[in-house]
DNA sequence: TATGAGATCAACT
DNA sequence: GTTGATCTCATAC
């Protein structure tokens, strides 16, 4: 039986927590997948929401460890976040990507496409298939309608910059599972 | 394969 | 009024 992941597997910083988050399950409400693909924010990082200090929407970054951050993104696309760290440091690794296992029947009704590796290739695409929404904010992640289990097997890291932003665009902090073809973009040899 | 527009909203200037 | 931690579809090469 894998590990269930607890609250304080997140109460370090988010770049010892990112490289085992990779080959970790998610599943909400039963359905999900792998991890093969995340990115990392912190409060001294210009690309992070938590920069300009606390607002109304980033206001659980500043809170406890181990719960969920959810904002919309472009207006669109709900997009989901760990919060990282003891209390107060705002730190959060953002869920990018998926190898679909559970619940695939119901994230192809959801995003509306049949091919596995296009169901959760992407930030908003994650959430999507998932259902997440901003009911889920604030919300643990040891606790229903989540799930985290630990990698029951050694995987292989690799490393890059950050997609989509504007400002530290050179800051190394995108991981993922080397090789997958489910990740949302190639990663550079 | 690559580039561009549109969707749509909260935070910020 | 502008800007995103984005995705999809259309059109062009």
């Amino acid at each position: 039986m894998p590990r269930l992941l607890r609250k304080n597997f997140f109460n370090r910083s988010v770049h010892e927590v990112a490289p085992e988050l990779i080959g970790a399950t998610l599943l909400i409400d039963g359905v999900g997948g792998t991890i093969v693909e995340i990115e990392t924010y912190h409060h001294t990082d210009p690309a992070a929401h938590s920069y300009v200090g606390k607002t109304q929407r980033n206001a659980v970054m500043f809170g406890p460890a181990g719960v969920a951050y959810v904002y919309r993104s472009y207006g669109i696309h709900w997009c989901l976040n760990f919060v990282c760290e003891p209390a107060g440091s705002a730190s959060a690794i953002l869920i990018r990507a998926l190898e679909p296992s559970e619940g695939i029947s119901r994230m192809q009704r959801r995003r509306g496409t049949p091919e596995p590796r296009n169901l959760c290739s992407g930030p908003g695409k994650v959430g999507k298939a998932l259902g997440v929404t901003h009911a889920l904010n604030g919300m643990a992640l040891d606790a229903p309608p989540f799930a985290l289990y630990a990698r029951s097997r050694p995987v292989e890291i690799v490393t890059g910059p950050r997609i989509g932003i504007s400002k530290a665009v050179d800051l190394p902090w995108r991981y993922g599972l080397k090789g997958s073809p489910f990740v949302s973009k190639p990663f550079r040899p």
